[in-house]
DNA sequence: CTGAAAGCGCTTACAG
DNA sequence: CTGAAAGCGCTTACAG
């Protein structure tokens, strides 16, 4: 039987009202009695049950996570990293991190939010993955959770996260492209509502107009944010009449698979057609040649953005609310670099 | 303000009591009463308070997972693949999964365990990455905490979880190196304490016993499951004065840093070389050359651990308490298949 | 500096 | 079939 708060006070022959007085770390207790509960209670292994502190305070001292899953059983080495940033600043607060996975706007998306978030479950939820007109934000917003998000809707009132500047990032790829004498360049995104998908897009698009290339519709393909769908999109670009010289992703995942499919068409990537990601995922350093891609540091900002939400949580003034990232194009020999 | 069972009660002039039951399914409500209850209950928006059912049920209905992070900052896909089939699992039951990260056996790792264990945070643990003598299955054990393991330690007097026959999955790679002509062939391992690298390593040992190949000491390299590890290590077996024309592999991660060092010295991975892993994550199929692996199913082995601890939680008995599966050999381009 | 008491929101014997 | 009451283990005004 784990020991409660009575048994250390009993023990004691103190009220429960001291010790937990003493433990919590209250000005107004006898600095030994202070010493002596908290020995007591590490003698004894005393540590306060979660859920009757829960109960009591109205808090759960617990952040949530809803990973959007794109397809069951497959996972983006992108959302480990972020896991574990979230994980490990959640716990140097003793906050923990509830997980659960869920298709982005299936109904069970919505369960699970309305769960964790009206079943007190949790403080506050990090997203990710945002899309420009996000049912997530909007809801959290008008039940007034605490939240924040890698990446910002436009549709959203008032932000608190971080932003990475894909725009820029991609405005510099496509002038490192053009520079090595691309011009002929393919888009492969995700889902057109994506906030990631916009901003590379939009990018994309900047980049040739900044050297008066006119964008080609039919370079543009659109997969699923995995090596599947960019292997399936590439093939598609790569089969056309006219092939594009170069291909950026909108991932990293996409580009290993659009490098698969170059490689099964016998051409060099990083010769014969460059490619290029954006994450900056541990593989991609790795990858055969290794991946051009714009990278941002995942794991710090998930714990970047657990700093946010905890301050938030507990009604701090955040210094700053919005941070905006320049991810840092790391030019590998994909792109002939 | 969230509603309560009281304020559902006081709408219904019934008691919280007939309120609660009608909602927990129990048959000694009259029909007609327990449709009342559901649809206001679903009108007020009422769920019930997760703390307070805690409280009073003493369960946490949560199950917990700390990913054994090996450095802060990276994480394998692995493990991203794991935490999506627990997450899955674990919501269908309606049970959320905690988690958070610790080096493995760090004092981090033991004050999360105890934490979440001794604080009645979670109901159940699932572990993975075990080691031969590993603490975290004695203090389970030790507290009569329920939980499973993906592996077991032979050090486990009462396994209930999933072990995949590494032996033979090496083994059978080993046969197909030799099939292919290989007899200088390299092993690069994680830390020899862990339960994977003991069995992987046995395996590669009996491979080449079978054809008499003397084992080679200079061969056998250990690293720590990432692409960073496999990569130095590879670079290391490759600069030997009669280096292996054959490297398994631990893991994917690994094979895939083997892959980069193999290629960085010009050699062509599949011809020159051949190089193998263990794991089957998303990418092997996607690396240049694809990578010849020993596939396990990590999404849906998570899904079965979730739901042997369940069981073990709610002490019902389990029809097997052990299960064994045979790792898939995938034969691809890596080693010239 | 310390303690008695209320109450967080439930579930569950028990009584009728 | 329904309800009154106890109690899960804490925290926190309040009183002294």
């Amino acid at each position: 039987m784990r020991p409660t708060i009575r048994d250390v006070a009993r023990r004691l022959n103190l009220s429960i009202t001291t010790v937990s007085r003493a433990l919590d770390g209250y000005a107004d207790v006898a600095e030994n009695t202070r010493r002596l509960v908290f020995q007591t209670a590490q003698e004894m292994g005393y540590s306060p049950n979660r859920a009757a502190r829960q109960l009591r305070r109205q808090r759960a001292e617990t952040l949530g996570y809803i990973i959007p899953s794109v397809s069951a059983g497959f996972a983006d080495p992108f959302f480990a990293e972020f896991i574990a940033g979230l994980g490990d600043e959640a716990s140097a607060h003793n906050y923990d991190l509830l997980v659960t996975t869920a298709s982005p706007a299936s109904p069970a998306e919505k369960a699970a939010y309305q769960r964790w978030a009206q079943g007190g479950k949790v403080d506050g939820m990090v997203l990710n993955r945002i899309y420009l007109d996000d049912w997530r934000l909007r809801y959290l917003a008008g039940q007034g959770i605490p939240h924040v998000s890698l990446e910002r809707s436009p549709s959203q009132p008032d932000f608190v996260g971080i932003e990475a500047d894909s725009y820029t990032g991609f405005l510099e790829l496509l002038a490192h492209l053009v520079n090595q004498g691309h011009s002929r360049i393919a888009y492969i995104g995700g889902n057109a509502e994506l906030k990631i998908d916009h901003d590379r897009y939009s990018g994309y698009l900047a980049g040739l107009g900044a050297v008066s290339i006119l964008p080609d519709p039919v370079l543009v393909a659109r997969a699923n944010l995995t090596p599947q769908g960019g292997y399936q999109a590439a093939g598609h670009l790569l089969g056309l009449a006219a092939p594009p010289t170069a291909i950026v992703c909108v991932n990293d995942l996409t580009a290993i698979g659009a490098m698969h499919a170059a490689h099964e068409r016998g051409l060099k990537v990083g010769r014969d057609i460059a490619i290029a990601g954006f994450d900056g995922i541990a593989d991609s350093a790795h990858t055969q040649p290794s991946l051009t891609t714009l990278d941002i540091p995942v794991y710090n900002l998930a714990r970047q953005l657990v700093i946010m939400l905890l301050a938030l949580i507990n009604g701090e003034t955040l210094p700053d609310r919005q941070v905006k990232i320049q991810p840092i194009l790391v030019i590998r020999a994909s792109t002939g670099g």
